[in-house]
DNA sequence: TATGAATGAGATTTCATTCAT
DNA sequence: CATGAATGAAATCTCATTCAT
């Protein structure tokens, strides 16, 4: 009991510490310092900086996704469920920072190759869970038929890019306006008349 | 003159192991052994590693910019033009892998700040670029009227999802399927019948 | 009394993870594991990891000892009781091969220096034990007058030395040929016909 | 050639750290100091520590075997051979005590298994000199059939064990009596009239 | 201009030992 | 008596950077 205690205590500050300065340049020892445990207290309960990231990035993507999936317990028509979806996305994205930002940046090698593969699957557990959303918006006749993969991923990575430059710089547009932005992209696209796209074309 | 064919040697060999590694894997060592020179002599051309980086990623980008730029030099109908662009970047974001993996995966901390300021102006360049080719075909009116900078954003992100989705598994989508999806979302969006989205909104 | 069996637990477990690992190799946590007791339990029997190294050899060598004492209440003649004597030792050695393992491998620095001097008392005591009986054959006039102690420990180091290089690798020469050796050497050298020597020397 | 003295440098103060201290207790640190050089030289010369003590064991036994060797050119009568054998080998092995002290107390695990095979192949080619003129010794008639791996093993054992005896406590037996009493024990072994063991027996 | 041996600050990890329960 | 979570000193190893040649 007391141990979990102890492992949330390291998690999180784990995740500011490794938010803020990535994975490479985040020392084990400020995190025991911001954890308020001596070091081998990190080693008793995470083996490895590699595996004490893993945890944090798993259990941070997981409380999100749970949340996500929570807010979404709704009866409304689709489209307004998209909306929602992506303002829960967009809103969840935000104010887990912490999570997010390591998500976006320290995808990349250098992370013990196990590890990589466990965050990476819990982001491709997001994706697919987007792609099923999409896959019934096609189903139900709201959606034009795409590569539901393709689709999902585009989605990830518009919300992605959007909140990070929100996170990094807050007045380049409001929560509100990338909300509103990706929708709009999503279910619009930028084209003006739509209709008339087989002229252009 | 020699010295320039020594820098691209090194750029050379840098951009690969950048790229295969990221930042913090890659070693100095490594560069110079596949550079083919000694140690040394990467510190006598660029005074750090940072700067090293640096100058990697500015010289990519700026090679891929420029071919961009060159491959729209046409007078094609703006939709049409569009598509060109997206076309471009795609191929030329997959073709020059070693540059924009380092672009998707390395935009984080640990990097001298210095220099971490200097790539993130050649994206934002990019950016602007993109931002002002949507801000032109917005005012001819082919374009529906939309914050220009998260617009751009957003394209960019999309793209740079489904480049790094390709280039991590190629079996994911074809170059030739990402392109169409990007430029579909990017004109008309998910929606069946974008004309009824009235209703449901 | 139940105190008891739980160093004995300890002590058997012990033995197995010294003479695998050797000291330093070993670690409190394997012996706590395969004593099935908690590490707090080994500190709460033996104050220290150097005191439960020494328990263990120490009582492990008193126990060969005794064995090796016991065999020996015979009357035979004396070279049958020297011969004896080497198969007595030689059998011991190898099947309590977790205590003389130990005993060959770890007499070197890194211990406790109180522990080191408890452990070479055995071994001196051991040693005593042999001189003693060469001795005695000495004084019988079985054996020609050398100094006793080296010729003590010079029986000891052939022991040692072919009953490592058996447990180390059986094929080396079987049990048997083992004590054939040792007796041999030990009683009539390796010169063929030592009457002659004379002449060679 | 700069580097190769660097290299005997470095192997110079880890012969005599790691034979005072033992593969464990010896520290890179003290090495480090005492060969005058930073820390990172250590590493930059031998990639690790286990590297560091094969080097120095090889080279150490090496050139003991060599001296042996070189010792033994020499065309006196075999005994004769054999006693200067034996006395270069008592005499090389307390001279060289950093060498010897190593591979006494120091073959046990806890060290890279690759370099523990290297250090025993070393040992090895040792072994078989020594069977190799026990061979001779044989075919030529001086020294009864034998199993001579045995033998050598045997003889290297008392060796061994007498001259460890001699550097714990010179006061056990001068470098003379050892000397001596391996070759009688080798020779004639310890039994007063040989030529009556079989009435003994 | 080019080299590569040398450096040393600093990072991760280990593990015997303690002590509150 | 027994436990096992917590500790922190200490060790190995890395690698960007320097500088004499």
């Amino acid at each position: 009991m007391k141990k979990e205690l102890k492992k949330d205590q390291i998690l999180g500050a784990a995740g500011i510490v490794f938010s803020q300065k990535g994975f490479h340049q985040a020392k084990m020892d400020e995190i025991a310092v911001l954890a308020k445990v001596a070091k081998g207290t990190l080693y008793y309960n995470f083996s490895s900086k590699s595996e004490l990231f893993a945890a944090t990035v798993t259990q941070g993507l997981n409380r999100i996704m749970a949340q996500i999936k929570a807010e979404l317990e709704s009866d409304l028509p689709f489209m307004a469920h998209l909306k929602g979806l992506i303002s829960s996305i967009v809103r969840l994205y935000i104010s887990h920072s912490e999570v997010s930002r390591i998500y976006a940046n320290e995808m990349s090698s250098g992370i013990d190759d196990k590890v990589l593969v466990e965050i990476k699957g819990v982001r491709k557990e997001f994706i697919r869970f987007i792609e099923n959303i999409l896959k019934t918006g096609e189903e139900k006749g709201y959606l034009r038929p795409l590569p539901h993969y393709l689709s999902a991923l585009a989605a990830v990575g518009i919300i992605d890019t959007l909140c990070a430059a929100h996170l990094e710089d807050p007045d380049k547009g409001s929560v509100e306006q990338i909300i509103e932005t990706v929708y709009t992209i999503l279910s619009t696209g930028l084209v003006a008349n739509p209709s008339g796209k087989s002229h252009i074309k």
